[in-house]
This record gives structure tokens, sequence and C-alpha cells, in this order.
DNA sequence: AGCATTTCTTCACAAATGTGAATGAAAACT
DNA sequence: AGTTTTCATTCACATTTGTGAAGAAATGCT
């Protein structure tokens, strides 16, 4: 029920003969469960609405992978930083389930901008989004301990604990496998 | 030196008809050391370029004052979530030092990007800005101890440190003040 | 179904960070 | 200059989180 059309039809008031040419210049892909849509090192150039598949950024910081984010249905994946300023990506984005997404290179994108000047909002709505929760992340980590950030998590985002594997969750937490273990053994008991 | 016309015109190759506009549409103001550009709970419909002084931005959890961000010449204050959903703040912002802000109602900064439609990336480049800066702070927190958080703040951001007070700068890397003055100890032996 | 692999849990101990109190240093205020 | 207030440091002890190892549970594979 996450179709791309859909998406846009909803966001973007286009006319229908854009809406036609914008979602021509989308590809449609498959991935298997561990697929990378994006390898740190690599320059990201495109862009990606998720219609189905869960994904995980996550960064090698001493050959540990810590994660700094999820995406879902609905939700766009890239390397902001690297999409806007030519940078290779720091990050790798991997699927955690078999996953469907719909995706354009950033220069098509541009050329769909000149046909459908609505499009243009989509990158201040996404980097937006990416602010707010960059800044929910940043403030969790700082201002509350392991317990708490897990308890928000669990009130914030409960369906998140059915779909990734918990030493994901906890490495989002900035803990490690053993200490989110405990934290659970603590509450239930 | 970080005057705001300096500031557009690097930024906005306006013409200069434009330019008068827009830099009449600003109003000038000091502030003294430990006022207020903005409190928790207002509803913040202003945006402004510090010219001169030092700010801090911070949050009330749990009686205590928690730092999330802070702003020096050259940088844009406001709460941006605020501003743009018109929610009120969830942060306060307070000059550290005397302050001298070029500031403009937001209302009357729409009416600029009619005259001068240069202006509209500047809220895209701004929230870009956030953007990296609370993705940094997020990383940082969850993937280093105190101790190599401390540093790298002491490599990238030492200027802070002449001009903030030690126990913000605590608040801002998840710390107590008391943790912080442990680890410089540490280092200087 | 059975086997292999991955993920989760538990434990004992180590290391990092918080806490509250005391002291000294620095800065702000007449 | 002297006084007050704020800020930084130190210490002893408490709490939280990390670490490495072991085993249990869940999942994937044939």
């Amino acid at each position: 029920m996450y179709e791309l059309d859909h998406y846009l039809e909803k966001n973007f008031p286009f006319n229908s003969t854009s809406i036609t040419v914008v979602k021509e210049c989308f590809s449609s892909k498959d991935l298997k469960k561990g697929d990378y849509f994006l390898r740190e090192g690599e320059y990201c150039k495109k862009i990606a609405y998720v219609e189905q598949g869960a994904f995980v950024y996550f960064e090698y910081i001493d050959v540990e992978e810590k994660v700094c984010d999820f995406a879902f249905e609905g939700d766009w994946i890239t390397h902001y930083k690297g999409l806007t300023q030519g940078l290779p990506s720091t990050v790798n984005i991997r699927a955690l389930e078999p996953a469907k997404i719909q995706w354009i290179e950033i220069e098509n994108m541009t050329a769909c901008e000149q046909e459908a000047p609505e499009l243009r909002t989509l990158r201040l709505q996404l980097v937006e989004q990416y602010f707010m929760q960059a800044m929910d992340r940043a403030s969790s980590l700082a201002n509350f301990n392991a317990e708490k950030r897990y308890e928000k998590m669990l009130a914030e985002r409960p369906e998140l604990f059915n779909r990734v594997p918990q030493y994901h969750i906890a490495s989002y937490l900035g803990l490690k496998p053993q200490s989110l273990s405990r934290i659970r053994a603590k509450k239930i008991k």
C-alpha cells in the first residue's frame, strides 16, 4: 500500500501529464535481504522511495557496524549529504528484508523539477524530516540514560522491534547488545 | 566583520534595489549577557543573523539546563521546527555575551522572498546545516566515549572553549561538569 | 526433521560516568 | 580593592555501561 504513485499524488498536486512524466523517470528495483542500496565510499547519485521492506543505515567505526538510522515503507533513502555536496558516502544502506524501491538518478530528479515544479519542495521536506529526527536522537543520547532511551523508543517506534534485530536497535541507542538485553530483563522483572 | 549586508551580498547575488529592500526588513537589536532571544513555550516567529556575540540553545529536563547548540557571529538563530510548523518553542536561546543581531519576522521574510527570490534558498541552506550538525552530534554521542567526544570537539571547534563556560560544553557533550573536569585533568597529566 | 548459523541472554568482573560535598579559582558587582 | 557569586576542580563512593565468555533460543537451510 505504499506506492510511489500514491505518495506523489497525495503530496504534490500535479496535473496528470506531469505525474506521468515524473513516474517514468523512476525505475523499480527489488532487493534481497542483505543487499546494499549504497556502500560507504560510493558517490551516491540517486534517491529512492521505499515501497516495501526495511533498511538500516550504518557506518563502520573501528570495524564495528554503528547504526545511525532505519527506513521503512514510505520513507526515502539516500545519503543526503553526499548527494547534495558531491561527496563520497559515509554510510552504508542495506536491506533488512526483501524490499522494493522506486529509484531515480538525482540528475533526472532535477530534470523532473523543470517539468513539475511542485517537486522542488521534496528536498526541503526531506531534509527537514532528517533534521528533526537527528536532533531528537542527539537529544535523547545526551540527556537520557540507556533505560529511558529504550523506553522512549519503545513508546515512539514500537513497530521497529518487530522488524529490526535487537543488536541493531542497541547500536542505534548507543549501546552494546548485552546492555540492551540487561535493560529488557530488568524491566520484565 | 560579520555584518548582515556582507552576508547577503556574498551569498545572494541580488541586484542593488533588492538588497536595499531586504535590508530594510531587518531590525537591529543589542542584547546583554543573559538576555533571551527566545524562551521555551513562546511561538518563535522570527529569525536573526548574529553580527556579534555568542548564544546557547538549551531546554529544561527535570529542572536541569540541557544544552543542545551554540551560535556565534555569522550564524542564524531561530527555533526552526517551531518556526516552520507553528509550534511553541521547545528551546531557550540566551546570549552568553553582549550581542548584536539583525532580526526579521518570518512573515516579512516571506514577503522579501517575493522581492528577492534568491532568498528562497536560505531556508534550505539553514536546515541543511542544522541537519549535518545534529547528525554529527548524534553520531558522536552514540559512537564515542566522553573522552573522545571531548577530543573531537577540541579539535573541531577549539574557539568554543574560549567563549563558552565549561559546564555548558559538558552538557552539550552529554556529561556532568565534574566528568568533563576529570577528563581534562587526566589528559593534562 | 535435523543441522548450522545467527541472535539473544546471562554472568562475573572491569571501566566509565554520575553524585554530593568540599575547596579553591575566577569573574562579576558594588 | 574588597565582597559576593559563579565556575572549576578534586575526592570518595554509587551506579551505569562495557567486556568476554558461555550457553540458550531462534532462525535459516537442505
